[in-house]
DNA sequence: TTGAAAGCGGTACCAT
DNA sequence: ATGGTACCGCTTTCAA
């Protein structure tokens, strides 16, 4: 059969004896139609499968109800949750989402410009990689942009994130206090606000302490980056007792590399603590101790920034930072006589298939 | 700053002193337009900022060059991996996407429909939630439809899918060979066609070769489903010495639970094995044997039949078949004395962090 | 090659 | 409450 053409508000109008401007108000919530008259309609568009054009609408109101997300590296299982929640969210207010992966490097500019080519009401960019300047660009053209889980050189576009800082801090002090000497901290992608943040709370913590910088590689949040990192930071002769990961990813990837490559058993040998709080790190084989970044509540901040910024464009920028907590599991050693403060900022999490979901 | 209005071919027209065709001409590759004319409007829009509206050109020509996509339950890493590819497919011929994880049950129509409001060039369903009626019904509705690693039971439907019936039967093979007289299978969702298929593989296998059948237990392709089937499964007295497990997700459910809650050894006490071969299985932790799905091939295919479709709609219905292979790594009894026929269908891989990435 | 003009399928304002 | 009508921003004839 040939593509049927749509039925559209015309032929409903025909059909049901009214005017096409009936046809619109029938499908317009709140618009001043008679009872009588809506009911005439509906039963036209259901005997002919009239739906109105999605595309038609938007181009008279100017608003397409479409957000642009971005995202990159689906590998870290902390992005398909959030995508999972985010289409949850953004369907729930009515909104559709325009996904796109950009590339690395300068080629994502393109894929922007189609994006953009939509007219999203909005550009939500969960891309470690897509350059600040992009977001830049895109609030300036007037088009409201969040970014989510990382930061901008430039305070002026809105942001959510976890507390990086926080919990770099707070690592250094669980670290420590259990008693490590030899710290390592792995680095996410190095330009990343993520990642700066977080060594900057995890070293600052030590500095601020009197304890020596961390050994310190770079694994670029991916799994096979992290894993060539663990290797050379774990075949040092002064290698670490303990190692603060940049995300969970990553120190699934240590864990596997110091495990099966060096022998060693996790935490006996060697520490591990990571960031995120998602996917197989809570999984019994890793059990992994990480300051979390909880999912749900960063989605609804995100959901919520951004419809706000949709609704009133003058809106101030901002910066929201959702509450993590050390999430302590089997993977680093406990300090054995903590100190108070401390213990009050820590979760205990014994390892539990169940939880595992 | 107010929310400032897009510059239209209007605009751009004015500023080069041509007409309103000539920019839309200068934006259409093959266009009849003389070279210095484009040159002028380019810069106008260059200078105005202009990009040409895409919801406005969707409207004249009746393609809107979004593809709908459905995808549920991003937990399973098999479909992070498959959007990711999908992503990247779809971009590189001119296609945008429009992502919608359906909720279980009825509710989905709602969604579909928004989504069918936006004139989807084409729907791609790799959620295995969604009813087949409604591909049925948008199918009937003459949008090119096409099933994701499942196939509806109307076969007017085409679909990409891995080697599910292959898969399950060498699997059984594999098994028995390997010495394993106990078999257990954990089923994932039951009318999914995919999980039907490769019960039906594995049971028809062992049927033929005068074979009991398999304990069964479900799973619904979830984790914590999966964890408690595998209690109930390891509780029992007779407690299977083998395990095909529906997907490489529920797989590594199993793997936690066996290990961390029955102190079994994979594979001295248990063997495991797979389907899909991607993400955390592929990690020497778990080191799954397993039947593969080649996302990158199954995602070529898919981007290439859909394209397909939507240049010729009268084009027949077409099932691809994606091949797999087993994948032997070390969580199953490897058969002593194989046959050769069996053989020469495997595929050895040593557990190796860095082919985890 | 170019410009004028007729849609595409709706929304929203205007009288009635 | 209803119908008529002027757009929304572009593509695509059709003449010139």
């Amino acid at each position: 059969m040939s593509p049927k053409r749509h039925a559209t508000a015309t032929d409903v109008a025909r059909l049901a004896g009214v005017s096409q401007s009936a046809v619109s108000r029938a499908f317009t919530p709140g618009a001043s139609i008679a009872e009588e008259t809506r009911l005439r309609v509906a039963e036209a568009a259901r005997q002919l499968g009239y739906r109105p054009n999605a595309i038609a609408r938007s181009l008279t109101t100017r608003r397409s109800r479409i957000i642009g997300v971005a995202a990159s590296y689906l590998q870290n299982h902390f992005y398909p949750d959030v995508l999972e929640a985010l289409s949850r969210g953004l369907q729930a207010r009515g909104y559709q989402m325009l996904l796109f992966m950009p590339d690395a490097g300068r080629h994502a500019d393109p894929q922007l410009q189609e994006v953009l080519a939509w007219r999203v009401d909005a550009l939500i960019l969960a891309s470690t990689t897509l350059s600040s300047e992009l977001a830049d660009q895109c609030q300036a053209a007037g088009i409201p942009v969040l970014l989510f889980n990382r930061t901008s050189r430039a305070p002026s576009v809105s942001s959510v994130t976890g507390e990086n800082l926080r919990g770099g801090r707070l690592i250094a002090e669980f670290l420590v206090t259990g008693g490590h000497r030899r710290l390592g901290f792995l680095a996410g992608i190095e330009n990343s606000s993520t990642s700066r943040d977080r060594e900057r709370g995890f070293c600052g913590w030590l500095e601020e302490h009197g304890h020596r910088p961390p050994l310190r590689e770079v694994g670029l949040y991916r799994f096979d980056e992290a894993s060539a990192a663990a290797r050379r930071l774990l075949a040092r002769p002064d290698r670490p007792d303990a190692i603060f990961c940049g995300n969970d990813h990553m120190a699934t990837a240590v864990a596997e590399v110091a495990r099966h490559e060096f022998g060693l058993r996790i935490p006996r040998d060697l520490s591990l603590v990571g960031f995120d709080d998602t996917g197989p790190a809570r999984w019994p084989s890793f059990s992994l101790t990480s300051f979390s970044q909880p999912v749900q509540p960063m989605v609804d901040a995100t959901v919520a920034l951004v419809c706000e910024m949709i609704e009133n464009p003058a809106a101030p920028t901002r910066h929201e930072v959702v509450r993590g907590e050390l999430v302590v599991r089997g993977s680093a050693r406990m300090p054995t006589e903590g100190c108070v403060s401390l213990a009050e900022q820590l979760v205990w999490r014994p390892a539990v298939v169940d939880a595992a979901g």
